[in-house]
DNA sequence: GGGAATACTAACAGAAATGTACGTACTTCC
DNA sequence: GGAAGTACGTACATTTCTGTTAGTATTCCC
């Protein structure tokens, strides 16, 4: 890998760039886990389980670990009660939503349009 | 993993069920280098290096790979003109264009909030 | 009492993604 | 002549991702 000119806060966000802030954002928002929390998270709050449930095959692991990290950009708010037996909510913030709309746009399109996707696919 | 009972064609696609298929074209979309091929081919047609100066940091190998795949999903059109010094083009079929309209889109929600999202930012 | 449910974390392990280096066959430029 | 550009394939190495297992503190249910 090279050295690229670019400082990590040029004026204007480029995804094609190597070094821009935002490829890494959009990589969180499109990673395996990451785009399946934000398409079941959206227009309700669920439990950790209920999200580990919906989502049908994550590891508690993974769940966690993208669920931080969605937190960590803002996405996902958290909700710790502090009682007995765990419970924590979890649901969009404002700009999660937006991301949520975009990527459900893109995951429903995906479902209306796979039987033409499938058609011509060429299968190794 | 448990077994999942329900077939890999059922009557409505599901991005959240485990074993529906738009979950493996979603992830080739959302892919690293899929999602910024996308970006870089809309509206234009380029050459396998031109495409590679564009991502920036691509190795020669994981471009060439997901491009095949994107092709075996039908989003790419491979041309080959049988030169002596080797001549592709790369372009979008029609699907693909539609996927890069909402993958675009996406990329640049990420760059226009960007100041947004890195504001609230909790680093670790 | 034993077992399940809850929301995690840490340690370890294996799988997948990605990169590096090299080779190709021929042409153009210095 | 020697170096660079073109569009890859292949082998190998490394990094990243993902999963499995075990453990926690407490309550509820049989």
């Amino acid at each position: 890998m090279k050295d690229y000119p670019v400082p990590p806060l040029g004026p204007k966000p480029d995804v094609l760039h190597p070094l821009c802030p935002s490829r890494q954002v959009l990589q969180h928002l499109t990673s395996r886990w990451g785009a399946l929390i934000l398409v079941a998270l959206q227009g309700r709050t669920l439990r950790f389980s209920q999200l580990r449930r919906a989502l049908g095959d994550v590891s508690e692991r993974m769940l966690a670990q993208t669920l931080q990290g969605l937190e960590a950009d803002g996405m996902v708010l958290r909700v710790a009660h502090d009682v007995v037996p765990p419970h924590v909510d979890y649901s969009l913030t404002e700009i999660g939503a937006e991301a949520a709309v975009l990527v459900n746009g893109l995951a429903k399109w995906v479902e209306r349009r796979l039987p033409d996707i499938l058609g011509n696919r060429k299968d190794a």
